[in-house]
RNA sequence: GGACCGGUAGUUCAGCUGGUUAGAAUGCCGGCCUGUCACGCCGGAGGUCGCGGGUUCGAGUCCCGUCCGGUCCGCCA
């Protein structure tokens, strides 16, 4: 019977009799003394078999070879002389008795140490020997971790764990549906669920007051580093709540975490209106270890004789924004901030104005910069006065649409913060509060912020006569500029429901398709609720300090989501379509 | 839908302005040595340079297309 790991072996363990099962890592034969790295889930530990032992020439017929191994025997410490403590295998040895050869093996594709860094498309492929890695195995294990504080905080806080159909009904809005065509109805067909958004709504109508599940949410949107199309939610939903409740509750399940899974204390979470996110750092997810901050120097430029800043500074929807970097002209040369400039350009920018402070004294040579000639010495006095600039500071400007420059500029503010390393802390989480209840799309239309069932924060008059001002009860949790969960109080009211869904341009009959049965429900007494729901892989990510998803996920997808390991998707048969009534358009190809 | 980076030995990469037989490290195979631990030494095998087309006397290298992997924009209520 298997009694031990390789990897939690340590000197306290001198002695004992041992049984180890794991795969040949790496293997040697010294003057007839066989060494071999057994590497099990928990790490590696070296197994020696002397040229006296028994065991020995089974192995020694066999040296060539990978195999995985049965190995019973005794715990001792190495020689002091021949150990060398930074070695993966550690302090101690283990004295093989006996030895098994459970299978044999290929030699792995690619070499599993960790110094070398592999492809992601082999990895992928290979994904069962990548996940052999101790830090991929480690990735798993503190993902099981989390998983495991964050079910024992609901539940015993009286949080029921309560499944809702993969299989369920396609939603209008949102995210692209991945549909699972019906073969018992033909020509209709299910959808994996975007979220269990509107079933947990309907678990509080039920008297399920606390309710929580670890759910697998399908979006088939293309894909990025912190995207993939199938990604799991930890979602929470309260009966009787208020914000304050769900906030505060919600907070110390994240703290806790941090406490028992990596020993870090992330204190109280600040709070921030939206709009000041906004305006401070141009994001709605601020990354408040960075010590940036945007200044709005709009109200100082409308009259300049530079059309690229009064133009903006004129119109109401225009904005212009500084961003100083303290220190930034010798940090940054004249090829980064021309990178820079390329980078803003991503973001829709057009350009992207500087002004190196020479000599702050000097408005009128201390000055360096392609723009400052448009700017009049009381607007460069001004300017430098509200941006509390000093001599060696470089600030930068985006002068554009409020959206251009809140993007441009929240985004160079992240980057800079990477790039010259200006990060004050390792965490810092936040509330953003206060989400305006709609934002406005191109074609002047109003789509909801969240998603249509937030509750505003005011009265259906209210509501009705100035939707574009309206704020929601919504709040997002954000950890390092990563948005990690969101949620909101919800609209538990059948009138109030309609008239949001008129707002966003959904009439009677259309509401009643796609969403009857929610607003069906609202009428039998549904309590006042509200929750959110965290973005597991991502936090995962974060505890782990990975920079992708994909390393917090076992069998992950490729950007063109697709699976290289078992090539899904895959072409099926015939028959199958035959029985699902749909027909391809041409045949396929081979 | 778009921008950018990459694709050369099992793996990680080098290969300049086009020019002999495409290299290194590691892994693999064989031998030697050795309480070694990213051991060491000697030898060997291993490549449709992602794919297709074009330019050229000549293409890993230049051009066009395409596929794959990645980062990002759009998209992600």
């Amino acid at each position: 019977m298997r009694t031990d790991y390789c990897g939690v072996l340590n000197t306290s363990d001198i002695d004992r009799e041992v049984t180890l099962c794991g795969w040949v890592d790496r293997r040697r034969d010294h003057g007839g003394v066989i060494f071999i790295d057994l590497r099990d889930r928990e790490g590696i530990v070296q197994v020696v078999f002397d040229p006296d032992s028994a065991e020995h020439f089974t192995l020694a017929d066999k040296v060539r070879g990978e195999y995985v191994l049965q190995v019973k025997g005794r715990v001792r410490a190495r020689t002091p002389e021949t150990v060398n403590p930074e070695m993966a295998t550690g302090e101690i040895e283990v004295y093989g008795l006996e030895l098994d050869i459970l299978n044999r093996a290929e030699t792995p594709p690619f070499q599993l140490d960790e110094h070398i860094q592999v492809g992601e498309d082999v990895r992928l492929k290979y994904r069962y020997l990548d996940l052999r890695r101790p830090e991929m195995l480690n990735n798993l294990k503190l993902r099981s971790d989390i998983t495991a504080v964050l079910r024992r905080f609901l539940v015993e806080r009286g949080f029921m764990e309560v499944e809702t159909p993969i299989l369920t009904r396609a939603t209008p809005e949102g995210a692209r549906d991945y549909l699972v065509p019906s073969r018992t109805h033909e020509g209709k067909f299910f959808a994996l669920p975007q979220s269990p958004q509107l079933f947990k709504q309907l678990l509080m109508i039920s008297g399920v007051d606390r309710y929580f599940q670890i759910a697998k949410c399908f979006r088939d949107e293309d894909l990025r580093a912190d995207r993939q199309p199938e990604f799991t939610q930890v979602d929470v939903e309260f009966s009787f709540a208020t914000e304050e409740e769900i906030i505060a509750t919600n907070e110390e399940m994240i703290r806790q975490l941090f406490r028992e899974v990596l020993d870090v204390d992330l204190g109280q979470f600040p709070r921030m209106p939206h709009a000041q996110a906004i305006d401070k750092y141009g994001s709605d997810k601020p990354d408040l270890r960075i010590p940036l901050e945007l200044v709005e120097v709009g109200d100082m430029m409308t009259d300049v004789e530079f059309k690229v800043f009064s133009g903006p500074a004129k119109d109401p929807k225009g904005r212009i924004a500084a961003l100083k970097v303290p220190g930034g002209n010798d940090k940054l040369s004249r090829k980064q901030i021309d990178d820079y400039t390329k980078f803003v350009g991503i973001y829709g920018a057009k350009g992207l104005a500087y002004i190196k402070v020479n000599n702050r004294a000097d408005v009128e040579e201390g000055l360096q910069s392609p723009i400052v000639k448009f700017l009049p010495a009381e607007v460069r006095r001004q300017l430098l006065d509200r941006l509390q600039a000093e001599d060696g500071d470089l600030i930068f400007f985006g002068a554009d649409k409020a959206g251009v420059v809140n993007e441009a500029l929240g985004a160079l503010r992240c980057k800079l913060g990477k790039d010259l390393d200006l990060y004050t802390c390792d965490w810092a989480p936040l509330w953003i509060v206060d989400f305006p209840m709609f934002e406005e799309t191109d074609d002047g239309s109003l789509t909801p912020l969240h998603h249509p069932f937030t509750r505003p924060a005011c009265t259906v008059e209210e509501l009705q006569s100035n939707p574009e001002g309206a704020l929601s009860l919504a709040y997002d949790m954000v950890l390092n500029g990563t948005e990690l969960g969101g949620g909101s109080l919800r609209i538990h009211d059948a009138q109030m429901q309609r008239v949001v869904l008129k707002i966003l341009g959904i009439d009677g009959q259309q509401a009643a398709d796609k969403f009857g049965f929610l607003l069906d429900a609202l009428q039998y007494g549904c309590p006042p609720h509200g929750g959110l729901a965290f973005g597991l892989d991502r936090l995962v990510m974060l505890m782990v300090g990975g920079e992708s998803i994909r390393d917090v996920i076992a069998f992950p997808k490729t950007q063109t989501a697709h699976c290289v390991l078992t090539e899904a998707p895959s072409r099926v048969d015939n028959k199958q379509l035959r029985e699902l009534n749909i027909r391809l358009r041409e045949k396929p190809q081979q």
